[in-house]
DNA sequence: CAGGTTGTTGACCATTCAGTGCAATAATCA
DNA sequence: TGATTATTGCACTGAATGGTCAACAACCTG
Protein backbone atom coordinates (compact mmCIF):
# COMPACT_ATOMS: atom_id res chain seq x y z
CA UNK A 1 0.00 0.00 0.00
CA UNK A 2 1.31 3.30 -1.40
CA UNK A 3 1.12 6.25 0.74
CA UNK A 4 -1.16 8.33 -1.05
CA UNK A 5 -3.09 5.44 -1.85
CA UNK A 6 -3.68 5.01 2.21
CA UNK A 7 -4.60 8.90 2.50
CA UNK A 8 -6.97 8.37 -0.11
CA UNK A 9 -8.55 5.52 2.00
CA UNK A 10 -8.90 6.82 4.84
CA UNK A 11 -10.63 10.49 3.64
CA UNK A 12 -13.19 8.25 1.49
CA UNK A 13 -13.71 6.20 4.96
CA UNK A 14 -14.84 9.42 6.50
CA UNK A 15 -16.97 10.30 2.98
CA UNK A 16 -14.78 13.73 2.64
CA UNK A 17 -14.75 14.90 -0.65
CA UNK A 18 -10.59 16.43 -1.24
CA UNK A 19 -12.15 19.58 -1.04
CA UNK A 20 -14.03 19.39 2.37
CA UNK A 21 -10.16 17.81 3.77
CA UNK A 22 -8.44 20.46 2.64
CA UNK A 23 -10.39 23.15 4.51
CA UNK A 24 -9.88 20.54 7.45
CA UNK A 25 -5.95 20.55 7.07
CA UNK A 26 -5.54 24.43 5.71
CA UNK A 27 -4.25 22.95 2.52
CA UNK A 28 -5.55 23.45 -1.06
CA UNK A 29 -7.38 20.67 -3.03
CA UNK A 30 -5.35 20.06 -5.99
CA UNK A 31 -2.40 19.47 -3.01
CA UNK A 32 -4.59 16.94 -1.96
CA UNK A 33 -5.20 15.27 -5.27
CA UNK A 34 -1.62 15.35 -5.68
CA UNK A 35 -0.42 13.50 -2.08
CA UNK A 36 -2.78 10.80 -2.59
CA UNK A 37 -1.89 10.53 -6.54
CA UNK A 38 1.78 10.71 -5.55
CA UNK A 39 2.02 13.39 -8.11
CA UNK A 40 4.46 16.18 -5.79
CA UNK A 41 7.58 17.11 -8.69
CA UNK A 42 9.71 17.71 -5.44
CA UNK A 43 10.09 14.59 -3.07
CA UNK A 44 7.42 11.80 -3.21
CA UNK A 45 5.90 12.49 0.24
CA UNK A 46 4.19 15.88 2.07
CA UNK A 47 6.25 17.25 5.44
CA UNK A 48 6.13 15.49 8.51
CA UNK A 49 4.27 18.43 9.91
CA UNK A 50 1.76 17.45 7.11
CA UNK A 51 1.35 14.23 8.40
CA UNK A 52 0.85 14.17 11.80
CA UNK A 53 -1.62 17.15 11.66
CA UNK A 54 -3.41 15.39 8.57
CA UNK A 55 -3.45 11.94 11.44
CA UNK A 56 -4.57 14.00 14.08
CA UNK A 57 -7.41 15.45 12.31
CA UNK A 58 -8.43 12.29 11.05
CA UNK A 59 -8.16 10.39 14.08
CA UNK A 60 -5.55 7.67 12.28
CA UNK A 61 -2.45 6.30 13.33
CA UNK A 62 0.61 8.61 12.57
CA UNK A 63 3.17 6.56 12.28
CA UNK A 64 1.53 3.96 9.45
CA UNK A 65 1.36 7.36 7.78
CA UNK A 66 5.22 8.50 8.35
CA UNK A 67 6.55 4.61 7.72
CA UNK A 68 4.94 4.80 4.44
CA UNK A 69 6.11 7.64 3.80
CA UNK A 70 9.77 7.34 4.66
CA UNK A 71 9.85 8.82 8.07
CA UNK A 72 11.22 7.89 10.82
CA UNK A 73 8.37 8.03 14.11
CA UNK A 74 9.24 10.61 16.81
CA UNK A 75 9.20 8.33 19.26
CA UNK A 76 11.67 5.94 17.49
CA UNK A 77 14.01 8.90 16.60
CA UNK A 78 14.27 10.57 20.28
CA UNK A 79 14.92 7.10 21.88
CA UNK A 80 17.54 5.72 19.20
CA UNK A 81 19.38 8.96 20.46
CA UNK A 82 19.08 8.06 23.88
CA UNK A 83 20.22 4.74 23.05
CA UNK A 84 21.90 4.35 19.99
CA UNK A 85 23.30 1.11 21.21
CA UNK A 86 19.87 -0.81 21.79
CA UNK A 87 19.12 0.17 17.96
CA UNK A 88 21.98 -0.59 16.47
CA UNK A 89 22.45 -3.98 18.04
CA UNK A 90 18.44 -4.59 17.14
CA UNK A 91 19.39 -3.07 13.57
CA UNK A 92 22.06 -5.97 13.03
CA UNK A 93 19.31 -9.03 13.70
CA UNK A 94 18.20 -10.61 10.61
CA UNK A 95 14.62 -11.28 10.32
CA UNK A 96 14.49 -14.46 12.15
CA UNK A 97 15.97 -12.90 15.54
CA UNK A 98 13.32 -10.22 15.19
CA UNK A 99 10.67 -12.53 14.93
CA UNK A 100 12.49 -14.29 18.73
CA UNK A 101 12.94 -11.20 19.90
CA UNK A 102 8.93 -10.27 19.45
CA UNK A 103 7.92 -13.52 20.99
CA UNK A 104 9.97 -13.72 23.88
CA UNK A 105 8.51 -9.36 23.87
CA UNK A 106 6.76 -8.82 27.69
CA UNK A 107 3.93 -6.83 26.13
CA UNK A 108 3.63 -9.31 22.94
CA UNK A 109 2.23 -8.10 20.14
CA UNK A 110 -0.25 -10.32 17.88
CA UNK A 111 2.69 -11.61 15.89
CA UNK A 112 4.08 -10.43 12.57
CA UNK A 113 2.24 -7.83 10.84
CA UNK A 114 1.63 -7.99 7.13
CA UNK A 115 4.04 -6.76 4.66
CA UNK B 1 30.50 15.87 23.22
CA UNK B 2 29.56 18.13 21.52
CA UNK B 3 29.64 17.25 16.98
CA UNK B 4 31.66 19.96 16.65
CA UNK B 5 33.96 19.23 19.36
CA UNK B 6 34.59 15.42 17.93
CA UNK B 7 35.23 16.76 14.60
CA UNK B 8 37.99 18.88 16.15
CA UNK B 9 39.32 16.48 17.65
CA UNK B 10 39.21 13.85 15.06
CA UNK B 11 41.64 16.53 12.99
CA UNK B 12 44.01 17.20 15.68
CA UNK B 13 44.52 13.30 16.19
CA UNK B 14 45.23 13.37 12.70
CA UNK B 15 47.88 16.89 12.74
CA UNK B 16 45.57 18.27 10.31
CA UNK B 17 44.82 22.01 9.84
CA UNK B 18 41.60 23.25 8.65
CA UNK B 19 42.69 24.39 5.46
CA UNK B 20 43.94 20.87 4.84
CA UNK B 21 41.24 19.42 5.84
CA UNK B 22 38.81 21.19 4.03
CA UNK B 23 40.54 20.62 0.73
CA UNK B 24 40.29 16.63 1.41
CA UNK B 25 36.71 17.16 1.54
CA UNK B 26 36.52 19.63 -1.11
CA UNK B 27 34.55 22.39 1.20
CA UNK B 28 36.08 25.67 1.91
CA UNK B 29 38.08 26.07 5.40
CA UNK B 30 35.68 28.34 6.61
CA UNK B 31 32.64 25.87 6.72
CA UNK B 32 35.17 23.45 8.68
CA UNK B 33 35.72 26.06 11.39
CA UNK B 34 31.77 26.76 11.91
CA UNK B 35 31.30 23.17 12.34
CA UNK B 36 33.81 22.88 14.81
CA UNK B 37 32.47 25.42 16.74
CA UNK B 38 28.79 24.43 15.80
CA UNK B 39 27.90 28.15 14.41
CA UNK B 40 26.07 27.00 11.27
CA UNK B 41 23.25 29.35 11.39
CA UNK B 42 20.84 27.58 10.17
CA UNK B 43 20.47 23.87 11.34
CA UNK B 44 23.20 23.09 13.64
CA UNK B 45 25.03 20.01 12.35
CA UNK B 46 26.37 19.55 8.53
CA UNK B 47 24.64 17.24 6.14
CA UNK B 48 24.60 13.46 6.27
CA UNK B 49 26.45 13.63 2.63
CA UNK B 50 29.50 15.86 4.44
CA UNK B 51 29.19 13.47 7.42
CA UNK B 52 29.71 10.42 5.75
CA UNK B 53 32.19 11.67 3.53
CA UNK B 54 34.15 13.06 6.65
CA UNK B 55 33.65 9.68 8.19
CA UNK B 56 35.52 7.95 4.87
CA UNK B 57 38.11 10.82 4.45
CA UNK B 58 39.61 10.30 8.25
CA UNK B 59 38.47 6.68 8.94
CA UNK B 60 36.11 7.14 12.39
CA UNK B 61 33.06 5.94 12.63
CA UNK B 62 30.31 7.11 10.69
CA UNK B 63 27.58 6.05 13.36
CA UNK B 64 29.03 8.23 16.30
CA UNK B 65 28.96 11.20 13.97
CA UNK B 66 25.70 11.35 12.72
CA UNK B 67 24.27 10.25 15.64
CA UNK B 68 26.00 13.52 17.59
CA UNK B 69 24.44 15.00 14.53
CA UNK B 70 20.97 14.22 15.50
CA UNK B 71 20.72 11.90 12.30
CA UNK B 72 19.51 8.20 12.27
CA UNK B 73 22.43 6.23 10.40
CA UNK B 74 21.50 4.25 7.19
CA UNK B 75 21.54 1.03 8.31
CA UNK B 76 19.45 1.38 11.20
CA UNK B 77 17.05 3.99 8.76
CA UNK B 78 16.55 0.99 6.67
CA UNK B 79 15.84 -1.75 9.24
CA UNK B 80 13.12 0.39 10.35
CA UNK B 81 11.23 0.33 6.81
CA UNK B 82 11.65 -3.17 6.94
CA UNK B 83 10.51 -4.23 10.42
CA UNK B 84 8.81 -1.16 12.20
CA UNK B 85 6.58 -3.20 14.49
CA UNK B 86 10.15 -4.77 15.87
CA UNK B 87 11.26 -0.90 16.35
CA UNK B 88 8.39 0.30 17.93
CA UNK B 89 8.22 -2.67 20.14
CA UNK B 90 12.25 -1.63 20.89
CA UNK B 91 11.47 1.92 21.46
CA UNK B 92 8.08 1.47 23.77
CA UNK B 93 10.76 -0.15 26.39
CA UNK B 94 11.96 1.46 29.17
CA UNK B 95 15.82 1.75 30.09
CA UNK B 96 16.14 -1.66 32.56
CA UNK B 97 14.26 -3.46 29.79
CA UNK B 98 16.58 -2.07 27.12
CA UNK B 99 19.95 -3.60 29.48
CA UNK B 100 18.16 -6.89 29.74
CA UNK B 101 17.88 -7.29 25.74
CA UNK B 102 21.47 -6.15 25.58
CA UNK B 103 22.39 -8.69 27.93
CA UNK B 104 20.28 -11.71 26.80
CA UNK B 105 21.85 -10.64 23.05
CA UNK B 106 23.57 -13.21 21.44
CA UNK B 107 26.32 -11.12 20.50
CA UNK B 108 26.56 -9.09 23.54
CA UNK B 109 28.44 -5.90 23.27
CA UNK B 110 30.55 -4.53 26.48
CA UNK B 111 28.10 -3.07 28.43
CA UNK B 112 26.14 -0.14 28.02
CA UNK B 113 28.20 2.98 26.72
CA UNK B 114 29.06 6.00 28.11
CA UNK B 115 26.53 8.50 28.17
C1' DC C 1 57.60 43.16 15.78
C1' DA C 2 57.09 41.54 11.13
C1' DG C 3 54.97 38.46 8.58
C1' DG C 4 53.14 33.91 7.70
C1' DT C 5 49.98 30.47 9.23
C1' DT C 6 45.82 29.30 11.28
C1' DG C 7 41.19 30.11 12.96
C1' DT C 8 36.67 32.97 13.49
C1' DT C 9 32.72 35.58 12.01
C1' DG C 10 29.05 38.20 9.47
C1' DA C 11 27.10 38.85 5.10
C1' DC C 12 25.83 36.84 1.17
C1' DC C 13 24.13 33.28 -2.37
C1' DA C 14 22.28 29.19 -4.90
C1' DT C 15 19.33 25.25 -4.53
C1' DT C 16 15.79 22.61 -2.73
C1' DC C 17 11.39 22.16 -0.23
C1' DA C 18 6.69 22.55 0.71
C1' DG C 19 3.17 24.17 -0.77
C1' DT C 20 -0.01 27.95 -3.54
C1' DG C 21 -2.78 29.64 -7.47
C1' DC C 22 -4.74 28.99 -11.51
C1' DA C 23 -6.41 27.10 -15.69
C1' DA C 24 -7.64 23.42 -18.50
C1' DT C 25 -9.36 18.90 -18.71
C1' DA C 26 -11.59 14.68 -17.16
C1' DA C 27 -14.38 11.79 -14.62
C1' DT C 28 -18.58 11.02 -11.83
C1' DC C 29 -23.13 11.36 -10.49
C1' DA C 30 -27.96 12.59 -10.09
C1' DT D 1 -27.63 17.48 -19.32
C1' DG D 2 -25.25 20.08 -15.94
C1' DA D 3 -23.16 20.31 -11.41
C1' DT D 4 -19.82 18.56 -8.46
C1' DT D 5 -15.54 16.42 -7.84
C1' DA D 6 -10.94 15.08 -9.17
C1' DT D 7 -6.50 15.32 -12.09
C1' DT D 8 -2.64 17.54 -13.97
C1' DG D 9 0.70 20.92 -15.68
C1' DC D 10 3.03 25.12 -15.05
C1' DA D 11 4.63 29.07 -12.99
C1' DC D 12 5.24 31.14 -8.62
C1' DT D 13 6.66 32.08 -3.49
C1' DG D 14 8.65 31.98 1.16
C1' DA D 15 11.42 29.52 4.12
C1' DA D 16 15.03 26.33 5.08
C1' DT D 17 19.43 24.13 3.60
C1' DG D 18 24.16 23.93 2.55
C1' DG D 19 27.29 26.11 1.73
C1' DT D 20 30.99 30.46 -0.15
C1' DC D 21 33.52 34.86 0.36
C1' DA D 22 35.81 38.81 2.33
C1' DA D 23 37.58 40.61 6.27
C1' DC D 24 39.52 40.28 10.50
C1' DA D 25 41.79 38.25 14.74
C1' DA D 26 44.79 35.38 17.11
C1' DC D 27 49.06 32.77 17.26
C1' DC D 28 53.63 31.45 16.35
C1' DT D 29 58.45 31.93 14.99
C1' DG D 30 62.60 34.04 13.61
Amino acid sequence: MRFGERVRQLRQERDLTQRQLSAMLDVTFTYISKVENGKLHHGDYPSEAFILNFAEVLDCDSDELLLLAGKVPPQIRQRIFERPEVFQLVASLDDRAMDQLIERSPSRPKSRSAK
